[in-house]
DNA sequence: CGGTTCATCTTGTATAGACAAGTTGATTCT
DNA sequence: AGAATCAACTTGTCTATACAAGATGAACCG
């Protein structure tokens, strides 16, 4: 392990444990140089490519700080519907359907790679735009990892917007599919059977494991997904 | 601007312009420092900074490439869909329904900022995974950006592989919907009214302009789109 | 001819120093 | 008190040098 490495993986380190948090200003060049015996170049190196991951944010002339956990690669963003809504200058309202314990079916439990009937934490929730219901958001979300999850108002936070404060997710598998409205989401979208309905599934992982699995149902219409992508060159 | 930056739109542009092709060596860091003018350290941060990016690739005690331009950007990969099915182990076979020239539609205008009644080339080619037809890719092309496409065999090489060839792509915007099968769907992906089929319209812009804009239907079922995600921390 | 060694190239890491440029807060002056 | 100045700190760019580590081909030797 090089020098620069070295430093990284110690700032790394206290900011998963939570000793730096969000917001605040690490060493600076001069001082991690002096702490760790290095040249203000070597120091300097570890800032700059943590600064490069979206970690840390450094300003010219001031200081060097811990990045927001929110923006962190926002390559396909993992976005809130609710700023999504808000950011089209709609009313975003949440109606929490349901929210409970419940053992999981062997398909979920697949995904947690859990034994079939082990419990798990269950969340359904409308997700509306003005008048409409936008998407219906089903969700399995493990216990161990997010103990808290039943006893949380999700008419204020999202539930990925929680989980992620509780569990940094550090990995996230998507899949897209087109369906029949299920039963489930005509009764909640308000549409009529044989309407298409988008449905993406969502798997998240932090360091520890899988957190949860979502199945996202929008009804018919479009819904941009993947937005805009620019390539290097 | 500073002179690593100078280096490096100078590497881009010999790039660009297709002076340096993909897999060629660049200059070494030595060589760089002295046509520039400048330190080793500084050529170096150019070709360092340009290999992040993924533009160029180098190894050590060897030499510093032109990356090929296939890997670039992977996170929401633009995949081909005739590498997909090959990586399942399945037969790939391509379908040419239609390949030819005709006036855009104000809808299909808009996407290339032209004006409705401008000629675009146009391809129909159903994409097959053994004896099931899989993707239904309609394809509007900008016939100034790939004047060639009408000639191609898309048999041998995918739309998109070939645009690529002529046109690398800089940006492309992505949009999924959910829809019942429309009757050119129904024809020739094999399927009934009133099944659901996931839609993927996609914009590929080279520095030019708008090259291509493409409608892919898949048959109902599940078809993975985003795939992996790791997140930096 | 085949294999080894070695000089020479490359990139990678690290150092110490210099100056530029931006921020911040304290001091000073009005 | 309010405004201007300035010193002290930060990050950003650049230089010159040194050595480590990997790749490559030429010279050499068996």
């Amino acid at each position: 392990m090089t020098k620069y490495q070295q430093i990284k993986s110690h700032i790394l380190a206290q900011i998963e444990s939570g000793n730096w948090a969000e917001g605040d200003t690490v060493p600076s060049e001069n001082q991690l140089a002096q702490t760790f015996s290095v040249s203000r170049m070597t120091a300097r190196r570890a800032l700059q490519e943590l600064a490069e991951q979206g970690v840390l944010k450094r300003t010219q002339g001031a200081a060097t700080c811990v990045a927001s956990l929110k923006n962190q690669s926002s390559m396909l963003q993992i976005r809130n519907i609710a700023d999504e809504i808000r950011d089209r200058q709609h009313a975003y309202r949440a109606e929490v359907i349901e929210l409970d314990r419940r053992d999981a079916s062997s398909l979920i439990a697949s995904h947690f790679h859990f034994a079939s009937g082990d419990p798990l934490f269950y969340s359904l929730i409308c997700h509306w735009q003005d008048n409409t219901p936008l998407q219906l958001e089903e969700r399995f979300i493990n216990p161990v990892l997010a103990p808290g999850y039943l006893e949380q108002d999700f008419t204020r936070v999202t539930p990925h917007e929680y989980l992620c404060s509780v569990a940094p997710l550090t990995e996230a598998e998507h899949m897209v599919e087109a369906i029949l409205a299920d039963p489930l989401s005509q009764t909640h979208l308000h549409i009529k059977p044989g309407t298409a309905c988008l449905r993406l599934h969502r798997t998240t992982w932090c360091r520890d494991g899988v957190v949860s699995h979502a199945r996202l149902t929008h009804p018919g219409g479009k819904y941009q997904l993947g937005g805009h992508l620019t390539f290097p060159r």
